[in-house]
RNA sequence: CGGGGCGUAGCGCAGCCUGGUAGCGCGACGGUUUUGGGUACCGUAGGUCGUAGGUUCGAAUCCUAUCGCCCCGACCA
């Protein structure tokens, strides 16, 4: 993409009304616009963004066998009384009349619908395992609004539904999830701890958060530090096999590592002292196994070997996709704005043309395009008459992992630089061996 | 929902107390200049001061109502 022909509306100051890191980069590398509390336009920079991570959700439920759907954002009330939830969720759910006058609502999660989607075609334990997903916004009419993406009312989120048998079954998912979260936030480049959790309306003795260290995070969280040194890495895991995922449970989640809500100081008390860490966290994702409390309320059975109706066990699990953009920035940015992870970057790299007009660095900058281009790359090639200053200013902002600079001076020696936006390192390279050495980043992924 | 604050040009703000021709910086646009980390100068455009009502000869300014947004707290898959 050429910078001059994109729509990337940069802000030079801050707006007013962001407090915190990451919602002030987002406004000002024009990633969204705020409609109303809580609500935001996704700008093409944040839509990309929005969209990488989206991806990557969806691959690594795919790898796991779980199946992607999509179900609609408004809901009728008829479902939500039947769990018992319509009166239970109070002023958060959104509640619409059709023309009809009908109670309708937007969604703000979809255990109603998958369950009534689930008894109305299943009806076998051989249909079982079964774990149903999808991406779909929500909505909750939060009290107050904040933080930008990261407390909106409007929000995108992955949810899925496990149906299995038997508890031991659903305890099987319920792994199998946390080993795909593993993977996932992972792949976004970010450490996500599974933290014993609180089970809150949704109930539920088997629940983990996932949270994201960052110092603007909500919740206040206590681990033993050891369990910053576990890395997932690239490891191969056969999901089928309970006792990998088992064992993948055991490793993450047998240190401390709980939220305020489930802080037990007896407990925390017991890893070593140097070891203790009190932390602020985002939560960026959570798993639940809750039993029979839906398939009972809602009539969700299926016949077993013996010909017995039976609840199926189920649980659910969440990602907070739009959020994550908000604990990605807050977990890597430095004062000169945002720094992608490449895994989710919305360029794969910049091309800055310090002089725009002059035919040589025209004619590299088209190379460079060409090449990255043919490789499968996406550049973004900034070739808007500005000065240096101001190019790298914006580069910076937005935060490309990799940034090639060309200009008169370098082409002479035959040599363009390429800058880490991490590290700030730059090395001066032959334009080939530039494209070749951003290639083989990517490809390592 | 309790407490606090703010709505004036695209963005950031001043002016309001003490009523009298609506300002500044950045940005945008045109030009000159400059070109390896937000260059300098000249010029231009852009606001019925959130909305409605009231007081007044006269309201951005005072009063009332209302809408919106932000912050702290409570709340929160």
């Amino acid at each position: 993409m050429r910078l001059s022909r994109y729509f990337l509306p940069v802000l030079k100051e801050n707006p007013a009304e962001a407090q915190i890191v990451s919602h002030r980069l987002m406004l000002r590398a024009g990633m969204i616009k705020q409609s109303s509390a809580g609500i935001y336009s996704w700008l093409p920079l944040g839509y990309k963004v929005l969209k990488n991570i989206e991806k990557i959700v969806h691959e690594e439920q795919v790898k796991a066998g779980h199946i992607p759907m999509l179900m609609p954002t408004l809901q009728s009330a008829d479902l939500w009384r039947e769990s018992g939830r319509y009166d239970d969720y109070g002023q958060e759910m959104l509640r619409i009349k059709d023309r009809h006058d009908r109670d309708m609502l937007y969604g703000p999660t979809n255990e109603e619908l998958i369950t009534d989607i689930f008894r109305s075609h299943v009806n076998s334990y051989k249909d079982l395992p079964l774990t149903l997903y999808h991406i779909q916004w929500k909505f909750r009419d939060e009290v107050r609004p904040r933080f930008g993406v990261m407390r909106g009312r409007e929000f995108l989120m992955k949810d899925g539904y496990n149906f299995d048998l038997t508890k031991e079954n659903a305890l099987h998912a319920y792994n199998r999830h946390l080993v795909t979260y593993l993977r996932t936030y992972e792949r976004m480049g970010l450490q996500a701890i599974p933290m014993r959790a609180d089970g809150g309306p949704i109930g539920g003795d088997y629940t983990h958060e996932f949270l994201v260290l960052a110092e603007t995070g909500e919740s206040e969280v206590f681990y033993d530090s050891e369990i910053t040194d576990l890395k997932f890495g690239s490891r191969d895991i056969d999901f089928d096999s309970v006792e990998e995922c088992q064992a993948v449970l055991e490793e993450f989640t047998s240190r401390y590592a709980r939220t305020d809500e489930t802080h037990d100081e007896a407990v925390f008390n017991e890893v070593p002292e140097e070891r203790r860490r009190t932390a602020r966290g985002i939560e960026v994702g959570q798993i639940f196994y809750f039993g029979t409390k839906y398939s009972e309320a809602m009539n969700a059975t299926v016949v077993d070997n013996e010909g017995n109706k039976v609840p199926v066990h189920m649980g659910s699990h969440g990602i907070g996709v739009s959020r994550l953009l908000g604990a990605i920035i807050e977990a890597s940015h430095d004062e000169n704005g945002i720094i992608w992870p490449e895994g989710v970057t919305p360029f794969h790299c910049g091309i800055v043309n310090l002089k725009q007009g002059d035919a040589e660095a025209d004619a590299a900058c088209d190379a460079l395009y060409k090449s990255l281009t043919a490789l499968g790359l996406e550049p973004l090639y900034d070739d808007r008459n500005e000065r240096a200053g101001g190019k790298f200013a914006t580069m910076d902002l937005i935060g490309l992992p990799w940034r090639i600079t060309v200009g008169p001076r370098g082409l002479k020696n035959g040599v363009v630089e390429l800058t880490s936006r991490r590290t700030g390192e730059s090395e001066e390279l032959p334009p080939e061996q530039a494209v070749e050495k951003i290639a083989q980043i990517y490809a390592s992924l």
